[in-house]
DNA sequence: GAGCATGATCTAGCGACGCTAGATTGTAGG
DNA sequence: CCTACAATCTAGCGTCGCTAGATCATGCTC
């Protein structure tokens, strides 16, 4: 019995290995580097095994997609402070969202501009998709009103969003990248607000 | 002499034959399906013909992208009026560029998503995308206090782009799109404003 | 008007892509 | 030891963007 559970182990770490080396690949060279064939070379096994563990590329990204969204949600987390939660909190928190599309472009675009076959705002979202965004309609609900806090979170996520591609597909100047986003902070949380 | 005029003139038509069967194909089947090989068949000749009038698939897009930046500016210029331009203006001015994008996702996408090749932000940027930018700039930059016009307007662009790609990729509910945009123009215009 | 030179256009092919059928290898169980 | 099964590989399909070299048509020279 034990000799299934080895075969189950390997198994288990060699899809880990597809997923990291896929990451790896993107983040150093983009996404358009990580074809089936460099990726079974990297991991040193021919191309059709990668199809024993994902149905298609796209399997592939979502895998990685996944990662990211969970590191996102841990990412913010750790920049919203228990007690005060005030403009300050969300400005950390729009920071914190930009910082880490600019830090993990490749990750970010798994996530949000390639096809990873990942459903969203539907009943079979990622749980680390869903957490990272009631995080933020934690942090944001309060100040939406007289908005619905769904919509109020939506909103400002997409600006967000449109700011990072934008920004990194070189459409807006990238100076001035931090006065944009206390901008657009400032408009969805004014200052005097409590 | 006029010979060469004659085959100028065929070489100008059949440059905008290719740039609009590549849109046609675009907008019916997505730029997916246009692949060289389809667009030559489609006009007739064989796939060099292409490489004689553009650099190579980007530039076509980038062709289909420039018509789509003419279009997108003369539709915001007709949806501003020339005496009130309050909240209702910037309103009206918000929903057309989510319409047009709706309306024209693959011309969109040749505008903003795919790598066209265009310069962006920068002294050799398209003169239609200026003109578009500049409409911009005149009807919201009154609103724009105490912010600078520019980083305004370039805030509310990429929160319209964003709204627009996240709604486009299903990672936002199709419906309350008009309500996500209400909430967007209110946050950048309130309605007390004059 | 015949022959030639030039430019436009085509045929054919390169290397790479995602993906898969069928051969081959290794291994567990009778 | 042998068989049967599962894992893995080799080889190849159809497609992609792009291009070298052959072919064709056309206007120019004598």
């Amino acid at each position: 019995m034990s000799v299934h559970e080895r075969k189950e182990r390997e198994r288990v770490d060699r899809h880990r290995l597809i997923v990291s080396t896929a990451r790896e690949l993107a983040e150093t060279d983009g996404w358009d580097a990580v074809t089936t064939r460099r990726l079974a070379e990297r991991i040193e096994y021919s191309q059709p095994v990668l199809y024993s563990h994902f149905r298609g590329k796209n399997e592939i990204v979502g895998a990685v997609a996944l990662e990211g969204f969970a590191e996102l949600a841990a990412t913010l987390r750790a920049a919203v402070p228990e007690v005060p939660r005030g403009r300050d909190t969300v400005a950390a928190l729009a920071r914190t969202y930009t910082d880490f599309a600019a830090g993990n472009p490749a990750l970010y675009d798994a996530m949000f501009s390639l096809d990873n076959g990942l459903p969203f705002a539907d009943e079979a979202t990622p749980a680390p998709l869903r957490e990272a965004f009631d995080l933020l309609l934690d942090v944001l609900g309060e100040h939406a009103h007289p908005d619905e806090p769904g919509l109020f979170v939506e909103t400002f996520w997409a600006a967000l969003h449109g700011l990072v591609t934008l920004t990194r597909a070189g459409r807006l100047p990238a100076d001035r990248v931090h006065d944009r986003l206390t901008l657009l902070t400032d408009r969805f949380v004014p200052r005097q607000d409590p």
